[in-house]
DNA sequence: GAATCATGCAACCTCGCAGTTGCATTTATC
DNA sequence: GATAAATGCAACTGCGAGGTTGCATGATTC
């Protein structure tokens, strides 16, 4: 076997996997108030749920859901302290979620460019 | 007026208008079909409904659904050619998304750096 | 310990999404 | 021009998301 393996080509498979694995945070982002929920932990720190319902048009109850679906998303987390609960923002899976981007960005490239050699000659 | 105007803060208003604006791209980019219909036309270039369909296992006005949701998220879009309707990626959109999260990213880690230097003064 | 504040839990409603089936329409092909 | 292929259009179903109201529970504070 030759002894260096060709890194070119980074399977299309795992591309697809890592993709199709970043599913639910996409769907997590894809609704305006928890875009907003997520602004307003990114720039305020920890929040409690009354905190983040204050100045939303909304129940206390709805912001608990987009939040509950937040954290199944992995893109925030809750802690207890005394009589209330504090929500941070969790930056992993928004930057795998980023890697995805550019990762079909890339791909795209590529295909471009190897269709303009293919016309080429 | 001074001759160079203050660059340093990006208004976070406008980070938040550019998040809310990305929101139904997520949205079209929350669901596994249309991942994976994406990145078939990404790395296949053109393709019409019914190869599309092909692959999978739901119909073919299925797909036409979603290829409608991507087309009004701007993700994808359409080209009469004959009797076929090829369907071709749309990387503009994509891009902004990236670069949302992106900017999310960086307002987070501004947050965490004015969090630090207030602790420790 | 009683009032209060923050949250949890559950039932309910509405609406849009994902998917289907059936048929009509346009375009190639022979 | 008849047949076949690719798509368009419309109605229907099932179900889960988003939101609400009402009440119960746990933690603070006086």
């Amino acid at each position: 076997m030759s002894p260096r393996t060709e890194p070119t080509v980074p399977k299309a498979h795992a591309k697809a996997a890592t993709l199709r694995k970043s599913a639910p945070v996409f769907a997590a982002l894809g609704d305006p108030t928890r875009l907003r929920l997520l602004g307003a932990l990114c720039a305020g720190g920890a929040m409690s749920i009354t905190q983040l319902t204050a100045g939303s048009a909304i129940t206390r109850q709805a912001v608990t859901r987009h939040l509950d679906i937040l954290a199944g998303a992995g893109l925030v987390s809750d802690v207890r302290q005394g009589r209330e609960r504090l929500w941070q923002f969790e930056p992993t899976r928004l930057h795998e979620a980023r890697r995805s981007l550019e990762a079909i960005g890339q791909q795209w490239d590529q295909a471009l460019q190897r269709l303009r050699t293919a016309v080429e000659r």
